[in-house]
DNA sequence: TTGTCTGCAAACGTTTTGCACGACC
DNA sequence: GGTCGTGCAAAACGTTTGCAGACAA
């Protein structure tokens, strides 16, 4: 893959803001200080640097389309309450069971929805 | 929540047919034997049963939602191959885990990609 | 020169919204 | 008569595509 200027700023956003932004939201907060950047152009690279293992997309609330910096495996909490999500790492036990199952398994996504403990504080 | 002519119709759908349809999938099969159904009613009688627990949304592959009768807990598994998406009765033993981590777990969401039992076979 | 990356505009498919009509307490 | 559900059309939204120009190997 190619180290373009845009990937690099998309890559150091995701690096520096753990915030599972959407495509969108990474194109606004970037266009300020590169105007010049489009929004196909995120997306292009977006796809580029999934597809080159460095961050993933995951789907956990609503259509719109999070990324991530890919860490390892983890999966995410999202507060019903206040909407944010949290990053939870765990390992998944239940992937030997699935290969016995028959089934050959390469990807586990999981999500958990709640109340996180900042919420639950207040109530 | 009011029994309507149009709601029993996709509930029986979806009771009927377990794969997982789209709104769209709904809309088009139901459109045939129901000249009159509008796709604004398919998506508030989703939205409307989904409310009320009888069926869940599920995003797994693409970014279109997918309907299911919710029959207790269970996740899904699809086939990268045949693009089939396979239900998976499965506990979460992580869900004590969770809770003992400070957030209140509510949903558990979970789905697996890979290559399914039948297209193992045919390789 | 060839291939790849960018960025604009237009297209696309899914979902939502505005609104008027009709059915049912 | 007021509330709720329906269905049409239009709009909104996230994403993809076509294409022309720029750049690097």
């Amino acid at each position: 893959m190619k180290i373009t200027p845009q990937r690099l700023i998309i890559l150091k956003y995701l690096d520096t803001h753990m915030t599972h932004p959407t495509a969108d939201k990474i194109f606004t907060e970037l266009k300020v200080k590169n105007p010049s950047l489009s929004k196909t152009t995120v997306y292009n690279s977006l796809e580029s640097l999934k597809k080159h293992g460095l961050i993933q997309a995951l789907t956990i609330c609503g259509s719109e389309q999070r990324y991530d910096i890919d860490h390892g495996m983890h999966h995410h909490f999202l507060c019903k309450k206040c909407g944010k999500i949290i990053d939870i790492e765990m390992k998944c036990p239940n992937i030997d069971k699935m290969t016995k199952s028959g089934h050959f398994v390469d990807e586990v996504h999981g999500y958990f929805k709640g109340t996180c403990e900042n919420c639950l504080k207040k109530e």
